[in-house]
DNA sequence: GTCCATGTTCTTTA
DNA sequence: CTAAAGAACATGGA
């Protein structure tokens, strides 16, 4: 469900809730989505205040007042939210925490790709890539460079660049004017630094849209996204191109469904413009 | 019944 | 060995 305009969206809605408040009690967690799985969520949870919620990448980091951190990851269906009491709990909830207001901060994921990771005290631990709303282009160039995977593949990867998922992959390399085909290691420097603005273009605004709603992603207010109706092309196989009216191709690139522009995304670069020669 | 899904990680292959 | 490709995970909707 969420890459990073999605995720962003929830902390920015959900931090209101959540910031300050201590928590009471942990009234139900299920084992098997903590990571690791010996660790003491109840133990570590009960009667700590939260001090601050993040976001890295796809992950939502929450730090508490005795400097002890963990992040959710909301995987494909997770959902956040802060519920009266008497708001029914809907199947699948996983976490349930009461706070000293009273409301209960609930982790819902039917699919369970998601998950509650304990990071402790830990330094910055992570083989995340760099994040994409601040990564130089040079930087992306020469991370670009040491894989010969399509470029599609190597922006999904999260050691490469961290918080771009499918969608978000899909509408920056139409935005790029790049077929999505194209060799990572391929890349020359003008084509990275557009693809570089285009994803940063890209996300901004998704996140002005307040992320894209597929299924069923909401917000921690439960609202849904409204970027998914400013697609270019993601989930608009057959429908005309918004730039040049080309019906919209979806192919299978790393077993995931990606879309493009066949005009507008070319698969060899467009020859260089050339004065007319006569004879 | 089938296929597909906004993600990650483990296993297999080259 | 390493990089890349594929499968697996769990659930629900079309």
């Amino acid at each position: 469900m969420p890459e990073l305009p999605e995720v962003q969206t929830v902390v920015t809605t959900l931090a209101p809730k959540l910031v300050g408040r201590r928590i009471k009690s942990v009234v139900h967690v299920r084992g098997d989505i903590v990571d690791p799985q010996t660790c003491d969520l109840l133990g570590c949870l009960t009667g700590r205040k939260i001090k601050s919620l993040h976001r890295r990448a796809k992950r939502i980091i929450f730090t508490l007042d005795d400097g002890n951190a963990f992040y959710i990851h909301l995987g494909m269906t997770g959902r956040l939210s802060v519920d009266p009491p008497n708001e029914v709990i809907q199947p699948h909830t996983h976490l349930v925490v009461h706070l000293d207001n009273v409301r209960q901060l609930r982790f819902r994921d039917p699919r369970r790709f998601g998950g509650i990771f304990w990071v402790g005290h830990g330094a910055s631990d992570d083989s995340l890539g760099p994040e994409p709303l601040t990564v130089r282009w040079d930087e992306l160039r020469s991370r670009l460079r040491h894989t010969t995977r399509a470029v599609k593949n190597a922006l999904m990867d999260q050691r490469l660049i961290a918080g771009l998922g499918n969608i978000y992959v899909d509408e920056s390399l139409f935005r790029a004017g790049l077929h999505p085909l194209r060799r990572a290691d391929r890349l020359n420097d003008e084509e990275v630094k557009t693809l570089t603005r285009s994803i940063k273009a890209v996300l901004n605004k998704a996140i002005r849209h307040r992320g894209s709603t597929l299924r069923d992603y909401v917000d921690a207010d439960g609202a849904p996204g409204a970027f998914q109706k400013l697609h270019d092309v993601y989930d608009r196989e057959g429908l005309p191109c918004r730039r040049c009216t080309t019906p919209i191709k979806r192919i299978i690139v790393g077993g995931r469904s990606t879309h493009y522009c066949p005009s507008c995304q070319p698969r060899r670069r467009p020859p260089a413009r050339r004065i007319e020669q006569d004879s």
